[in-house]
DNA sequence: GGTGAAACTTCTAATAA
DNA sequence: TTATTAGAAGTTTCACC
């Protein structure tokens, strides 16, 4: 897929919408000289364009109980089972990202967890997969996640 | 940190703003066939109580020619080192999560790149980081995320 | 392309239940 | 706690630059 041309002010747009959805566009058109319209229009035509597809709220898993993180590397029999084994790891709530990899495992997620008790439940889970023949556990003690905004900004700064 | 209780009501109104943050709390209100007020109520106690802690957009990273995903496995001379290590990582912007973890690697992180050239580069400077002895690469061949709306279901069914 | 203003929709806080 | 309501604020469209 090309690379889509934006300008400063959808830049300018993004940056303010990517750290928080519910600015206001008359806010954004008064920090960016320009009127409410133009905002609502740019908006409108990075949706269109399929860059933005869509917003969500940052939760707090913590404060809901769930403060356990871990990625989980599955190693599989055969790589022809790759598609079935993804499914079957899609259907665990649990596991919030899969990736098929290249490199050491064949499979790759993340996974959230109550505690260590849950979380050996959820692995349970991937190994009792048909397929499966191992996993291996990476405990997260500490996440750092950087700003989107800082990609951005490099994004940008290359187009 | 203790869970937060919820009650259904404000579990519905999270899983209709999960998807879609800018959904106006009068349609929230219809569907749940309760007034807009209480919805606004409902969501200024969530943001108070930490339980949401903010709001993002999801951009398609593909259409902005940054296809390439892949985890970063590295291992450190000595753990000592990893606050330092950490901090120059988040540095570079291209890398999007870095965890600490026990098991195979001392840290962990996420890259985001334009292709497996700049995916060089960036694992070069990983590699040239004070302190780590070496990376390991896993590059990621196709992505498949959970939708969040799953885990907040099965999180709200234990409360 | 952008603007500014009108028409419409939504938000929000105070009041009442 | 929740509902109502009315004024404030935001969104969206459109005729005109």
């Amino acid at each position: 897929m090309a690379k889509f041309k934006l300008d400063d002010v959808d830049h300018q747009i993004l940056d303010i919408l990517i750290q928080n959805t519910r600015v206001p566009f008359t806010d954004i058109a008064k920090k960016l000289l320009i009127s409410a319209g133009t905002v609502h229009v740019r908006v409108k035509k990075m949706e269109e364009a399929g860059i933005i597809t869509g917003s969500s709220l940052t939760l707090d898993y913590t404060k809901l109980g769930y403060s356990f993180i871990a990625y989980v590397g599955v190693f599989l029999h055969n790589t022809s089972q790759t598609q079935f084994v993804l499914e079957r790891i899609q259907e665990i709530p649990y596991v919030t990202v899969a990736h098929i990899t290249t490199g050491k495992f064949n499979i790759f997620c993340k996974i959230r967890a109550r505690d260590t008790l849950h979380a050996k439940e959820v692995i349970f889970q991937l190994d009792d997969i048909d397929g499966v023949m191992r996993t291996e556990t990476m405990i997260s003690l500490e996440e750092s996640i950087n700003d989107k905004k800082r990609l951005m900004h490099t994004i940008f700064n290359e187009l």
